[in-house]
DNA sequence: ATGGACCCTGTACCAACTACAGGCTCAAGG
DNA sequence: CCTTGAGCCTGTAGTTGGTACAGGGTCCAT
C-alpha cells in the first residue's frame, strides 16, 4: 500500500465515521439495494470511494427528516437516471416538495413554542405547556389524503 | 343519543380519521403508555374526548417529524406536568429547541434543491440533479456526537 | 509471525407499527 | 322486537427498518 491513499477508498468502519450511519445499517442498505455494492480488497473487505460517502449522508439526512425508505429511493432515483424523462422529475420532486414544506411549517411551529416555553422560564414563570397547541393542528396533505379517501 | 353530543365524545374509528392516526396504532399508543386510557360505554368501546384528539395529533406530527417514542413522551411530560421546576422545562425544550432547528435547516436546503431542479425543468432543460449534494453534509449536532465519542 | 483491531456472513432480536382472526356491540330498518 | 351489518373488542402474528451478537477470517505494526 505505498498509494498516495485516497484513490483506494475507505472500509466500512471509517465509512460510519464520516457519514454517521451505523456499520450494520450501511451493510442493511446494501442488502435492500438503497446503496451499490462496493469493491472489494483480496481479502474480502468492502471498499467505498466519495460517491459513496455522499450518498449515505444523504440518506442518513433523509431518514432523519422522517423520510421513509422508499422516498429516498426515488429521491436516489433522480440522482442516478441521468437522462430522465423532464416530467418524471418535475412530478417526483413536486410531490416531495410540498411534502417538505409541511415539514417546514410544522417544525417552525414547534421551534417558536419551545422558545415561549423556554424565555417564559427565563423570567421566572412556571408558564402553562401548550406544546401540544403547537402541533394540534392536522397539516394540509392530510385532509388532501382524506379527501381522496372519500373520493374511493 | 338524545344529547346535544359533543359531550360524549368519539368512538375510535372517528378519532382515527380526526387525527390521522390509524386505529391499531392509537391502541398501540395506549398499551406502551403514550396516550392515557379513555373511558369505556358499557359495551366495552373506548370513548375519547378532545384533550386525546390534540394529543393524539401532536404525537402524529412529531412522528412525522422523525422523533423517535421516547423524545415524544419526554415533550408530552412537560404538557401533563404543570407544576414542573422550570429547570427541567428548560433543560428539555433547549435540547429539543437545537434538534428542531437543526431539522429546519436540513429540510430548507433540501427544499431549494427541490425548487431548483423543477425550475430547469420548466425551462426545458434536463438538468443534472444535486440533491445528494443538497444533503451531503453532515448537521452540526452529529459532529458534537463524535466530539463526545472520541472523549469517551 | 503474531496479536489485536477490524471486517466477513449469518441469524436472532428489537422498536414501532400493521394486519388479521374470532367474537361482541350498537343503532337503524323492517 | 329482532335482525343485520358496520364498527369495536382482545390477542397474536407479520412487516419495516434497523441492531446486536456469534463464530470466524483479514490486515498490518511490531
Amino acid at each position: 500500500m505505498a498509494e498516495k491513499s485516497a484513490a483506494v477508498g475507505h472500509t466500512i468502519g471509517p465509512l460510519g465515521k464520516l457519514t454517521g450511519v451505523n456499520i450494520e445499517t450501511i451493510r442493511y442498505y446494501e442488502r435492500i439495494g438503497l446503496v451499490p455494492e462496493p469493491s472489494r480488497t483480496a481479502g474480502g473487505y468492502r471498499l467505498y470511494g466519495p460517491a459513496h460517502i455522499g450518498r449515505l449522508t444523504f440518506i442518513r439526512n433523509a431518514r432523519e427528516l422522517g423520510f421513509p425508505i422508499e422516498t429516498i429511493r426515488d429521491l436516489l432515483g433522480l440522482a442516478d437516471d441521468r437522462d430522465r424523462p423532464c416530467g418524471d422529475v418535475d412530478r417526483i420532486a413536486s410531490t416531495h416538495l410540498a411534502e417538505v414544506e409541511g415539514k417546514i411549517a410544522r417544525l417552525t411551529t414547534f421551534k417558536k413554542e419551545l422558545e415561549r416555553m423556554i424565555s417564559q422560564c427565563r423570567h421566572g414563570t412556571v408558564s402553562e405547556c401548550r406544546i401540544i397547541e403547537a402541533l394540534a393542528n392536522r397539516s394540509a396533505p392530510d385532509l388532501a389524503e382524506d379527501a381522496e379517501a372519500r373520493a374511493r
